[in-house]
DNA sequence: AAATAATGTGTTTATTTTACACATTAAATT
DNA sequence: AATTTAATGTGTAAAATAAACACATTATTT
């Protein structure tokens, strides 16, 4: 061995031809994306399920995921892959975190990058074709297929610390909603009691809330005002944005 | 084909053999993991970087990285290959986000995972036989190699979120720090001016801090106290701590 | 001995958060 | 039709927190 290659060796210096050589042949891993994608209905926060591909799962619940194509970037294999189980096409995706032990599918090494979404249930239509395809309350998830239940606990708790940083939680309203439904979302997400009068003043003190001169129809008992969510004014404002403290 | 196959098909039913087959040929992809130490000296916010890898990249700077081995878990490759470019080994590493365009790198498709640390820059030794190794000014990161300036970006970004929220500063510290050190380090890391006394009342309520009764030396002008952080404490609290505003 | 440049401490004000009560409204009940 | 019910909608006082700000103290340097 040359001097030179000695050298290179100590000092893990590579030239791009052993790495293209390693990219190519030794050191190559499936990568697959899950999808968490949270919903909110009957004042509660749900997490959309399907029965495990895998007959020997089949028993338990899994996240939406695949393989992600080796000519295809990362956030592209999560928008596609959410689109084949779902139908679903017009939602934002955003990575949570990436979850990479060897022992953690049945099917061999695979390492999984988790996205996370918030969604209206009543605006999406899913395509339910797929296995089948449900709507889980959060609170009754426990259980979920290989290592989802540890992939879930961290979406959860990110779903919470997030909305507490910028409200978000108005992806999961309908366009139109009542105050109480909007503190509903965040009890149901915080899963905490909130006083309904200082939350009332904290979201009127954001100037985020359009009044659209609309009541609440077919409620019992006194239907409250009707809102929409600012996004344009919040679109602005979002960088120096501090948080929402309960 | 069968009509079950079919029906298979059409729901995107696979069988384990299906996913083995994937996982094993046709989907695979390099993984890397790329690691984004901090460093506090001089009053300045610092981060290791080395020389590129590549010699058509050598004039750049380049954040320390490796391939992850297809039977190692994604946290191990983390550890080992911040021990293997820099000698540190006992140190925390944090994930904070992938990164999977695919064009990403010169050597082919390879997703790549960003581990942060935080390192007291005085008692950690490193091992600089490695391509050149060192310490820089966060202020004078510009155009590192392939997408390393976006990861380290939000790497920064992520600190100066997380600092906000608990005191993980102290791990840039050494043990012994006076409030100045400390005043000074916030400043450094979120890139702003604070009021001294603030600040002290700020630290001194949260009660994390353990008078040393000992004075700085060799410091011109009066010397302050000195303090070393309450780790214990700190660990009791964590959980219900709910942050730090400046 | 005087000047310097930092440390160390406290108060006042403004802002934000929390706790809490009552009048109003429309639907449901009698 | 009158009453009950169960929600909406509003305001205020107290407490906690954050922000602004000034001066005495100490060790070093001149």
């Amino acid at each position: 061995m040359l001097a030179e290659e000695k050298a290179k060796q100590l000092k893990n210096i590579k030239t791009l031809q052993v790495i293209q050589s390693e990219v190519e042949n030794t050191n190559r891993i499936a990568l697959s994306v899950d999808c968490i994608i949270f919903g909110f209905d009957e004042a509660k926060l749900k997490v959309l399920l399907i029965r495990s591909d895998l007959k020997k799962y089949s028993s338990k619940w899994s996240l939406l995921g695949d393989l992600v194509f080796p000519n295809e970037d990362l956030d592209a294999a999560a928008y596609r892959i959410l689109k084949q189980r779902t139908g679903l096409s017009d939602v934002y995706l955003e990575q949570v975190s990436t979850f990479g032990t060897v022992d953690r599918h049945p099917a061999g090494r695979v390492v999984t990058v988790a996205y996370c979404s918030l969604i209206n249930v009543q605006h999406h239509k899913l395509n339910i074709l797929d296995n089948e395809l449900h709507w889980h309350d959060v609170k009754s998830v426990t259980d979920l297929a290989f290592d989802h239940q540890q992939i879930f606990d961290t979406c959860l708790q990110q779903l919470q610390k997030r909305v507490r940083e910028h409200p978000l939680g108005f992806n999961l309203l309908p366009k139109k909603f009542s105050l109480r439904d909007l503190q509903n979302l965040y009890e149901a997400i915080l899963d905490i009691k909130l006083d309904r009068r200082n939350f009332r003043k904290k979201f009127f003190s954001m100037d985020f809330l359009i009044d659209l001169n609309e009541m609440e129809q077919e409620v019992s008992h006194r239907p409250g005002k009707l809102y929409k969510f600012d996004y344009e004014k919040y679109g602005k404002r979002k960088k120096k944005f501090v948080g929402i403290d309960f």
